[in-house]
DNA sequence: CCAGACGTTGTT
DNA sequence: GTCTGG
DNA sequence: CCAGACGTTGTT
DNA sequence: GTCTGG
């Protein structure tokens, strides 16, 4: 899963606490982030371990060593990262934080196909775990591009997915971010479900269905399917 | 050794 | 770059 | 993830 | 059906 989130909130929040100063890009909310878009995401940068970054990258990770840009990722597996060939080398000095409010799930009925909003019981903002990477394109020039981490689902995901991406506990972000941390076994621990006990879900419009859609629409709670049930 | 892949999700 | 498959 | 397209030639 | 774009 997680092919769409919302980000309104945390920016400010992490920006104070890993002394970020204010980036280039203009801090836009955002409530239908999908792959393929830019989204800011706070980066450890290897060549400067003193300090974080925070920029615009593309939602969909092209490694550096691809040769063309067709085959973004989206997602990586917590399961396998310390494995894979195209993962190995990201996770001991490439991850990063990716600010987000809450995550969307498609929940399905038969053949239909409701849209559901997930977030942290208390409102909070919360980080995925993701990696990073830069690619040069063939003019030479750089571009910045993540994955989201994914894990097997919590119980509250669970019913409408087998999946769900790895929000780190607020407690875990300044370890994912510290580039002193290179070891694969001191990481993984931290790719666990977040507790099923401080989320909850809930429907919203079909609007979503749209990534051109938005719009606070998206964060509504819900009711239309039950409409389509009804019968005069 | 060289050539070719390097990823996930969902859906059937 | 680095791993896997042949 | 969903929505929407799904093509070629020649010319600049 | 499958790929691309957002």
């Amino acid at each position: 899963m997680c092919g769409r989130y919302t980000q309104t909130a945390k920016l400010q929040d992490l920006m104070d606490r890993f002394g970020i100063e204010d980036p280039d890009f203009e801090l836009a909310p955002r409530y239908n982030l999908a792959p393929s878009q830019d989204a800011p995401v706070v980066g450890v940068n290897p060549k400067t371990p003193d300090t974080r970054t925070l920029r615009l990258m593309h939602w969909g990770l092209v490694p550096y060593h691809a040769k063309d840009a067709a085959k973004p990722i989206i997602n990586a597996r917590a399961e396998t990262l310390g494995q894979r060939p195209a993962f190995r080398n990201l996770l001991p000095r490439r991850r990063c934080l990716v600010p987000a409010d809450g995550f969307y799930e498609w929940r399905k009925e038969g053949r239909v196909r409701t849209p559901m909003r997930f977030t942290l019981r208390n409102g909070e903002p919360f980080a995925f775990a993701g990696l990073w990477d830069r690619w040069l394109r063939p003019d030479g020039t750089p571009f910045y591009s993540f994955t989201i981490v994914t894990t097997s689902p919590n119980s509250v995901i669970e019913p409408v997915h087998n999946r769900m991406p790895v929000l780190l506990l607020p407690e875990d972000e300044a370890k994912w971010l510290d580039p002193a941390v290179t070891d694969p076994a001191a990481l993984s621990p931290l790719l666990k479900p977040y507790p099923a006990d401080l989320m909850r879900g809930y429907c919203v419009s079909r609007a979503v269905n749209s990534p051109a859609n938005d719009s606070p629409e998206c964060l509504a709670p819900d009711e239309a399917p039950l409409t389509l049930l009804r019968r005069p």
